[in-house]
DNA sequence: ACAGTTGTTTTGATTCATTCAAAACAACTG
DNA sequence: CAGTTGTTTTGAATGAATCAAAACAACTGT
């Protein structure tokens, strides 16, 4: 939860995106801003302990207009549900765990833009280079196997 | 359609993966090794051409089977259906059109295992990079906008 | 060639994440 | 403070994929 100072923080940040400043929207920056990668029902969940009017529908409302106006990133590993995070505007890349599902960023790899030119790519305006690595967490090596 | 020949060739593929030669796996192989990049439904309706008593969960099933035999590659781009590919063995990358979501390969771009090595990873044992290049190909670039 | 076993396919239903649409409502403008 | 625009609620619907049980077919050894 986020004190009141932060509050309005948030709610620069809407302004500048030229967005309207709503209760449901701040709560959703909120949690954005704590951790780090979350599906819609996570942060519906999240949401509601605080603003219990919330409705899911919402969540994915605000989650597209954070998206649209560049003030949160959203993801789609293959398997899971779409997940969302704040960090945005350095293009980094995330790692994902093939038995947890846990997502972990990784910063860009190989210099600034790096894997940004395909060898052939027959006449495709290529504008962005997203990498997704998958692996097997800490946590799942050292323990059995998951659920 | 394949010939015989073509289809023995395809039924010796699935004998050496260990599972068993059904005329569904054959076609979805067959229709797999023509065209590029298919998803299920599209498979599917290839499919019951020439085999009308397919059915769609089929078509899953023998897409898991070779999948996970390790003879077809599913790929699953964000806010696309999973697709599936008869190419394997080489890591390939893919360029996706932002604007009518076609898929091109693209050979591997830096050496031979680009960007295998992420600064941090944390312990993460990463096992694949996967490279998804976003852009707009060069017929949406012609075209004014698509449906 | 044939019966048994194992694995595949069919049939039918269900799940999950997400989207659509209309009405009620709230934020910003002047 | 009233008006306009955009947001949120409410309720329903969609698409892709999965689950489960029964019917069936491919390979094994004889």
């Amino acid at each position: 939860m986020a004190t009141d100072t932060q509050q309005e923080v948030l709610a620069g940040r809407l302004r500048s995106a030229q967005l309207k400043v709503t209760a449901p929207r701040i709560a959703v920056l909120d949690v954005l801003s704590g951790r780090g990668h979350l599906d819609a029902d996570t942060v519906f969940s999240t949401v509601i302990e605080h603003l219990p009017k919330t409705s899911l529908q919402a969540v994915y409302g605000v989650l597209a207009a954070l998206v649209a106006a560049g003030l949160v990133r959203k993801i789609e590993p293959a398997g899971s549900p779409a997940l969302y995070e704040a960090r945005v505007g350095d293009n980094h890349h995330h790692l994902v765990c093939l038995n947890c599902k846990q997502v972990q960023d990784v910063d860009c790899v190989i210099g600034e833009s790096p894997c940004l030119t395909p060898s052939d790519m027959n006449g495709f305006a290529v504008q962005v280079a997203e990498i997704t690595f998958w692996g097997v967490c800490s946590s799942c090596q050292a323990a059995p196997a998951a659920t």
